[in-house]
DNA sequence: TAACCCTTCCAAAGCGCTTTGATAATTTTT
DNA sequence: AAAAATTATCAAAGCGCTTTGGAAGGGTTA
């Protein structure tokens, strides 16, 4: 069923069945509501390709994820942010188009979207510190919202971001006001940008207590439980354990929290953790009183708003660009406590 | 720069470039080299909506990803699937659209989908024993390939899966046979087709053995962390507590692991675990030796084969339809042992 | 009654591509 | 050398929609 046979069946002109469909107003209530009527009788949708050659516009938003070929990696927080997107998207009206690539392929994957034109605008992932994606976007004039932030960029943009510095300095601040004055770090790849900030927040609570960085307690590596777990096996191990863990990531908790065990100590009292918590639906913190202490902020929120973030800015090209800073919550859960000198 | 500009450019009709941009035969090889070296200069791509309005498809495949609204659940085993699928899309130049949608709204999803002849075919998710998805599909008359199986469907379908009993039977039987009686089935949720053929190989096991089943020590639902952690304890609570734990997924898996230590057990000596582990990129089990012995099916590589199959079926719709079973492999771990009879 | 104005509808062009059916240009065959 | 076959190119139609620029029809006003 198309717009040529709805109109014939109507016997009316497709301008007017097409008027009437998208709430133009020259076309009287009472044939209006025929019309649709009859559109929804026979399950009329218009063809997607049609309208969007018509109007210029595919009403699509491309999300591009870069898989590295060295280790197939697919962010666990990457599902609930689609499904934040996705929940805004399909309320407005607009696809979600996907390109899984290589790293090697990404920024060809986004010329060739603008060169499609297969979407109104893009969503761009884990920015680095400096992230070659932002001026490409603005060299090939596609609408763009970033969450996070390439610390690097110096033009303006539109993002939206955590303030992964403030909440890691807030973790800090909270284990040093327990007593904790060895705090291991066990961040993200720290050429991701919210991995980088998250350390200067470590760093600067650490410095403004003058006391000193200890190379030994910080590691950098993508955030699998595996990791968590070896990192700090190692460092309990070592002549001056922590007592306290700073982790980038719920998954690496996990590990943790089995090396503490393991270690035949008890997390909350002999050894403390603080974890960044994104509020992943299947990793859920909350209880009652939560496992983990965590600086908590929803990624599938995130999600949301730069959904709509870029959806505004489609719909108003003209309207300033947009920054959002969000600051993470710092809830108390039970792996914390005063340090106590067991260790 | 559209192909009227280009073919201007070059002195060549539309269609001559267009033929000469698809391989067509009847255009010197002259010509098409020439063609081809000034649209690469030039960046041309065909406008994707354009070309699908001509051709009449979309080069794309819809995913449709519904999200409870009682507990927006985002299947972490999503992510890697994806990925699977999103490496063959790209490899074959096709895009990934997807749709997130309430429970509710999932049928009409799919009605639209085929009207607006969005896309040219779908995968279904996670289908239950019953689906409605299957008929509706056929009703469409939209090409689909289900990752899974619906028990109760009677009709043909194009299905890739993992032998879930037989890798749950195997499974319980490593444990009979490792002198285990008391078994604790940690399931998924049972109107999955998936967890209800696990609980079938699992309850097949006992039965070969002349066990009785004990419901105490059966449970399913959403598979977290905390419930994973919560059934572990309880059992272990109880007055006959399990010596073994089968469970469907490894986040699950690690809180049991978490009730087992809390306990003051040992996993793999007092208390064996073996789970169901889809490979995922970020809950790798790949050790030198594995942590937790498991069923393994990479969900990833499902993802590929699944694309793979849809292309197929849509490059050739008269083909047959195809079904494919996978074996998951039963990989041993650190976490079982023999029944000591310590618990 | 004529002139004017809304209201309601429509014919036709255009979006950027593919593809059909011809037409020139060249080569081969008779 | 003329006829036939092949090669290389093109003009134009069509995919299903939106939108521009009218044009009827009915009601008001002068």
């Amino acid at each position: 069923m198309n717009l040529r046979e709805l109109s014939q069946l109507l016997g009316l002109s497709q301008t007017t069945v097409s008027r009437a469909l998208n709430g133009y107003p020259e076309v009287s209530e009472a044939t209006r509501n025929r019309v649709q009527q009859v559109a929804r009788d026979h399950n009329y949708s218009p063809n997607a390709r049609a309208k969007g050659l018509a109007t210029g516009r595919s009403h699509a938003i491309g999300h591009v994820i870069p898989i590295s070929h060295r280790h197939e990696m697919v962010n666990p927080v990457f599902g609930d942010f689609i499904s934040g997107v996705g929940e805004v998207y399909a309320r407005e009206g607009y696809d979600l188009v996907m390109s899984v690539v290589t790293t090697a392929d990404e920024l060809n994957t986004y010329r060739t979207l603008a060169a499609r034109s297969s979407v109104d605008g893009v969503v761009l992932h884990a920015p680095l510190m400096e992230d070659p994606r932002i001026p490409l976007m603005r060299e090939l004039g596609l609408p763009f919202v970033v969450h996070g932030r390439a610390s690097h960029e110096e033009l303006p943009y539109s993002w939206l971001d955590v303030n992964n510095k403030s909440a890691f300095q807030r973790a800090t601040d909270f284990l040093l006001d327990l007593g904790h004055r060895q705090i291991g770090l066990i961040n993200g790849l720290e050429m991701q940008d919210f991995a980088f900030r998250r350390r200067e927040g470590y760093v600067a609570a650490l410095k403004s207590r003058g006391l000193d960085l200890d190379p030994t307690l910080m590691r950098s590596d993508e955030m699998t439980e595996v990791y968590g777990y070896e990192s700090a096996k190692e460092m309990l191990q070592s002549d001056a354990p922590p007592s306290a863990f700073l982790v980038a990531s719920m998954i690496s908790a996990y590990g943790i929290r089995r090396a503490i065990q393991e270690a035949g100590l008890v997390m909350g009292s002999d050894v403390s953790v603080v974890t960044f918590d994104d509020d992943l639906s299947y990793l859920s913190n909350r209880q009652d009183i939560p496992i983990f202490t965590a600086c908590r902020s929803s990624v599938r929120d995130a999600g949301m708003r730069v959904a709509e973030m870029l959806l505004r800015q489609i719909k108003a090209p003209q309207s300033p660009l947009e920054q959002t800073l969000l600051e993470a919550e710092l809830i108390a859960g039970r792996s914390t406590g005063p340090f106590t000198g067991q260790i």
